[in-house]
DNA sequence: TAGGCCATCTGGTCCT
DNA sequence: AGGACCAGATGGCCTA
């Protein structure tokens, strides 16, 4: 995908104040190993550090496919996606504490109708699944719209 | 075509 | 010394 930029600046203060042991007969040889050297610790980070991200992608990756999306039809961004797990675990937390407050089934039930969202209830008794695409409901649940930033 | 998002490279810093 | 982590730079791809 980019343009390889490999070495641009690999010669460039690494070879600085460094003499060769040996003399100034293989100080050619010690200077291109050494160069040898540097390019390949190089090479080694930039693999190390490819395969660090993709374990980065890999995390946001699993953290979308648990963060709710309604319908967005385009994958969130990474940003977008923090700020919907932080949204999404506010909500939860916020649910549970609810649920702790009324102590029995039937009155957290009572609290969402009589405060929330009449509609819901019937789903809540029936044990139909509330969150779905572009749920007005789980909309206000969860307060993370994507906005410009 | 500009702007957003992303992958990659790179050098610096910290840690083991 | 070498690896992990980070932030800046760069350039490609995509969309409005």
């Amino acid at each position: 995908m980019k343009p390889c930029k490999l070495n641009n600046n690999m010669d460039s203060g690494l070879e600085a104040g460094i003499q060769c042991r040996n003399g100034t007969a293989c100080a050619a040889k010690c200077g291109s190993e050494r160069l040898e050297n540097a390019a390949k610790r190089r090479l080694a980070a930039n693999a190390r550090e490819r395969r660090r991200m993709q374990g980065l992608n890999t995390a946001f990756d699993r953290l979308r496919k648990v963060v709710p999306q309604w319908g967005q039809d385009k994958k969130l961004s990474k940003y977008e996606t923090l700020q919907m797990a932080l949204s999404y675990i506010m909500a939860l937390t916020r649910i549970l504490a609810e649920a702790e407050r009324y102590s029995t089934e039937k009155d957290w039930i009572d609290f969402h109708c009589e405060h929330l969202h009449q509609e819901s209830c019937h789903h809540a008794y029936t044990g139909q699944k509330v969150a779905g695409e572009a749920d007005p409901y789980a909309q206000r649940l969860f307060s993370f719209q994507p906005d410009h930033y």
